[in-house]
DNA sequence: CGTATGCAAATAAGG
DNA sequence: ACCTTATTTGCATAC
């Protein structure tokens, strides 16, 4: 119970975006509505080509002042608290995140360009600008013989019970959280890509938790 | 540019290519973004590109 | 040495 | 408290 001290999960969601409806049996998704309101300056959802237009000019500055795109992750870190690796960066600049991501993570990163631009050691205003409530935990990396141990039992069943992971956990030195969230993204990624193949195998997958499957072992 | 090696193994596994191989290009493992702003971008602007078209065939389940 | 990318942890949100 | 589905990130490592 040594999680970081409870932050307090700001209500700051604002998010719910939906534009109308297309109607159209073909490609859905219509961006943005165009809404009503206010237009002070870059607030509020931004469009699609507004946001390559800013991601490219974020990467030219970026570039012209010298920084890398783990520099910019890290930078914003000491500057909000949420850190973001190369990759996310690089993505950002790629346009190669989902819309609604783009459109979360815009502000912070002009809010870096805007610093770094008046590099004259201007103190600005150095604002938390909302960070998200607590920070992401780290990547828990885990060994490929461990990984190949929680394939062995996976196969033998991909819904183990919560004592079951507990005590697989304890065995494999890993956080009991941690090797539950294995065993769902693992029971995704099956899904994922089953389709393809489609193996007709009985689907007797009940919610229920009564149907112990007993994985007995141990 | 970067496209290239992202879809080229997809759509080499989607697409019938010549019978003279079996590569088995991996289907992707991964978890990808739905739709990057980049291909958002690309429709709106009418480049209809039609690559990873639903096999019509069977799926379509309702959301 | 910076940047892309594959595979996939961690999270969000409704049951 | 755990599962599911949908998504957001990010180690690692290939360019």
């Amino acid at each position: 119970m040594l999680e970081h001290g409870g932050l307090t999960p700001p209500p700051a969601a604002a998010q719910g975006l939906h534009p109308g409806l297309r109607g159209e049996g073909g490609g859905e998704h219509g961006e943005l509505g165009g809404h009503h309101c206010q237009d002070h300056s870059d607030e509020e959802t931004p469009t699609s080509d507004e946001l390559e237009q800013f991601a490219k000019q974020f990467k030219q500055r970026r570039i012209k002042l010298g920084f890398t795109q783990a520099d910019v992750g890290l930078a914003l870190g000491t500057l909000y608290g949420n850190v973001f690796s190369q990759t996310t960066i690089c993505r950002f600049e790629a346009l190669q995140l989902s819309f609604k991501n783009m459109c979360k993570l815009k502000p912070l990163l002009n809010k870096w360009l805007e610093e770094a631009d008046s590099s004259t050691g201007s103190p600005t205003s150095i604002d938390k600008i909302a960070a998200q409530g607590r920070k992401r935990k780290k990547r828990t990396s885990i060994e490929v013989s461990v990984k190949g141990v929680l394939e062995t039992h996976f196969l033998k069943c991909p819904k183990p019970a919560a004592q079951e992971i507990s005590s697989l956990a304890d065995s494999l030195q890993l956080e009991k959280e941690v090797v539950r969230v294995w065993f769902c993204n693992r029971r995704q990624k099956e899904k994922r890509m089953t389709p393809p193949g489609e193996q007709p195998q009985h689907d007797v997958y009940s919610h229920g938790v009564k149907t112990d499957t007993a994985c007995h072992d141990l | 540019v970067v496209f290239s090696s992202c879809f080229e193994r997809l759509l080499k596994g989607l697409q019938a290519s010549a019978p003279e191989q079996q590569p088995q290009p991996r289907p992707y493992q991964g978890v990808r973004v739905k739709e990057p702003v980049k291909e958002l971008l690309k429709r709106k602007r009418g480049n209809i590109h039609n690559a990873s078209a639903t096999a019509a065939t069977t799926v379509v389940l309702p959301h």
